[in-house]
DNA sequence: TCCTATATGATACTGTATGTCATTCCATAA
DNA sequence: TTATGGAATGACATACAGTATCATATAGGA
């Protein structure tokens, strides 16, 4: 939200509810979920402030394996995410190992590597292993 | 198309038309392209063999840094895309180092990981400087 | 060649996302 | 504190990607 003030955009009330929602929400969630959790705030509105906080870092958008849209709200600096393929829960992980790994083999590579994107699939401790 | 016909589906002559049409293209292609270029071919079957070459392994689908949706033929085995973000070119590369530190960062999440994807975004030799 | 199950493709439909625009309301200046 | 301009909102329309339907066509075994 701070950061939204930065960027010299207004702070609105359906801004302020979007924001106080995700604040308290865990894991992934779909547009369609924020506007049924919040009826108050316009569809155009949802898909506009999530992709203003999108623009600022506050969430992040990511692939499921069968290619769908997932956000969750990004804690801080660069990660990635495993994304549970049963139950849907999605946690960041870091690993400057990974970084440094791919910063090596982007040398090798015709051209800039100006961005990367990484999704490990698991099956999550919560989640029977019939799912396997 | 043979790993299709081992697969038991018939092999039809839009089937042909695709195949034949892939084999020759280079780089990623979207459905809605492959439609244009395939006049004779239905919408629907173009989504149908195309999903059909996806579980055969004959295609990849990937994911733009917009979260689009493009296919790319695949040669063959396991291997990760750069694309670039100004040409839309795909590439294949193969890095085994990265299959075995990810596996390796796998043992530290809970749960058991099933899958993953990486996708590396570049700036192309051919592509002028000034999109970096 | 005949026959049946599979495949096709025109069309309709669903769901996701964006564009439009009159109205609302935030934030600055007086 | 109030007045004001312009950004933001939200109901609605529109655009787009992908799927379902179903009558017709066809591959391929008998």
């Amino acid at each position: 939200m701070a950061a939204l003030k930065d960027r010299g955009v207004r702070v609105t009330s359906p801004r302020k509810a979007i924001a106080d929602h995700l604040e308290h929400r865990r894991g992934g969630f779909t547009i369609e979920a924020l506007c049924e959790e919040l009826p108050s705030v316009g569809r155009a509105t949802v898909y506009r402030t999530v992709k203003l906080l999108l623009e600022v870092g506050g969430v992040c958008k990511l692939a499921l394996m069968d290619g769908s849209q997932v956000y969750t709200v990004s804690r801080a600096g660069h990660h990635h995410h495993y994304v549970c393929v049963a139950c849907g829960a999605v946690e960041e992980f870091r690993a400057a190992s990974v970084e440094r790994l791919l910063s090596s083999i982007g040398h090798e590579l015709p051209g800039e590597v100006v961005d990367h994107r990484i999704e490990l699939y698991v099956i999550c401790g919560n989640c029977p292993a019939e799912w396997a």
